[in-house]
This record gives C-alpha cells, sequence and structure tokens, in this order.
DNA sequence: CTAAACCCTGGAGTACGCTCCAAGGTCAAG
DNA sequence: CTTGACCTTGGAGCGTACTCCAGGGTTTAG
C-alpha cells in the first residue's frame, strides 16, 4: 500500500511516515515509479509504535524493537523470546507506576508535603544545612 | 536552601532547576545577595515531578498541578483529591501496558504480524484499496 | 590577598519528534 | 491534453526539555 493510505489506516500522516522511515522505523520497497510501497502489516506495526510510544518509548527504542524483530530467525521460540523481554520492560514500567501510586496513596491518606507552605518559617542557615555536597573535581 | 543543595538533593542539576524555575514549576525567594533560596519541601516536590514526568506528564501539566496546590484551600482534603486524580491517571497507564502486555503475550504464543513477512506478494491496486482518504480541503 | 567554591544572567546549542513548504514527477479520469 | 489527486525530495521551522558557556559577583578558608 502507499502511503497516504497507510498513513489514513495508522491514523498520522504522510509526513510522519517519511520521517519514520528515515529513522529506520518502518521500511517498505518502492514502485517503478518511486513512490513507496508498504507490506499490509505496517498498519499493526503503527499502531504498536503510537502505543509504546505513548508508554514512555523512544523511536530509537521501538526502531530497535523492530530491528530484533527483523533479524530474529523466524522460529516461534526467538520471536516468543524476544516478546517476553519486552515484557520484561513493560513489567518494570508497571512496577514504577505501582510505586508512584503507592507514594500519592501514602500522601493522600496523611497530610503530606509537597506543598510551598503556608507561613515562611524557614530561611534557613546561610552555609551547608547538608554536608553533602562534596564539591565536584 | 540554595539551588546548589537543592540539585543535590533532588538528583537534578542547578541548571535544570533555574529553567524549571522560568516555566513556573519552582518558586523560591531571593537571599540579600540575590543568591535562591528555596524552601526544604522542595525537594520532595522535584522528585514528584520527575516520576509524574517519567509517567509522561509534560512539565506543563505538572506546573498546572503545582498551582492547584498552591491555591487549593489548607485542607488536607483537596490535596487527597489531586493524589487521587493522578492515581486514577496512573491505572489507566497501568491500564494501557497491562493491555500492550496481553498484547505481546498473545503475538508470543501465536505466530504474530509485526514483521514484514518474507516474501512479498501484495503490491496491491493501483488506487484507493480503502475509501478513506477524505481529500482535505 | 588569593584561591576555590559557590552563585548570578543571558543566550546559544542540542536531541527528539514532528510539521510545513516549495518545486516538481506520475497517473487515471474527463 | 489537461486537471487534480497523489507521490517525490530537501530543507526550514517548531515545541519541549534541557545543557553548556561566557562573563561576572559573593563568600569563606588559608
Amino acid at each position: 500500500m502507499r502511503i497516504g493510505e497507510l498513513a489514513a489506516r495508522a491514523g498520522t500522516s504522510t509526513d510522519t511516515i517519511r520521517f519514520y522511515e528515515k529513522v529506520g522505523l518502518v521500511a517498505g520497497r518502492r514502485l517503478p515509479n518511486g513512490y513507496r510501497d508498504f507490506p499490509p502489516e505496517t498498519v499493526e506495526w503503527l499502531h504498536y509504535v503510537r502505543t509504546a510510544q505513548l508508554l514512555g518509548f523512544s523511536l530509537a527504542e521501538i526502531a530497535r524493537t523492530g530491528e530484533q524483530l527483523r533479524d530474529a530467525p523466524d522460529t516461534a521460540a526467538a520471536l516468543s523470546a524476544l516478546f517476553r523481554e519486552k515484557i520484561a520492560v513493560i513489567d518494570a514500567r508497571m512496577a514504577e507506576l505501582a510505586a508512584l501510586r503507592d507514594d500519592l496513596t501514602a500522601r493522600a491518606d496523611t497530610g503530606c508535603p509537597l506543598r510551598p507552605a503556608s507561613p515562611e518559617g524557614n530561611t534557613g542557615p546561610r552555609r551547608a544545612t547538608v554536608s553533602s555536597s562534596p564539591g565536584r573535581p
């Protein structure tokens, strides 16, 4: 399929797809007239890209995944391993989220700080309240 | 506390903190000599900023949260509400992650697409395979 | 007094992820 | 053969979030 249709199906712009091609996120052959021609599964791939991006993965990271997918031997085992690896990354992200959630929950329950404090009572001593300024070399 | 100590405690750089001040993410008074002086809870706040950022919130969004916090009446209720709101966002993110995870799991189990496919069988018809190109005005 | 560590400002530069544009080629329909 | 939708390239520009630097002031220790 050509770039316009791919863009429409993936809910993005032709400009974005050309940009993605430039950074190695999608690849297609060329028709005799020079037009790009993408395989249909690129639509799925672009949906995946969008999602992964929203979840905080950079285009570079996603492109790396794509390469791994391309390079992986056709065995189901290799693919499964790759996916499991990605799942592990996702689990790590989820753990981070869970940690923040716990933190916020705790604050919501107690009185929590985080606020600039209404009355200003603390100007602080002029020098080193904390002794942890190592002085960088 | 001055900017250097704040940076060290928050695990960031003085440059970043000055930048954050410029965009309204942190605020501090000035000492007579012109040095910035931040209240101690700014450390906590910066930790929150870092985490929220990792979760995909922009600095502008986070700054808005900060304003809401400042404007909120002193009631712990307002804070709790704000945090609960954030928690809801986090839960949504986690659900998305879980969905992506399931998707990957399914692909790992089955044969999945997403890959460019070895043999190229589909060049596609020359014009509009899909009728969803509205043609923009 | 000097050196070192800290602070200030303003502005330039960087990386990422697009987005827009100009100038021009291709193709099917009228 | 013309029109118009579609495609090509290359390059400029933009918003976000820093990052670095030059040039200079302040404070304390030796």
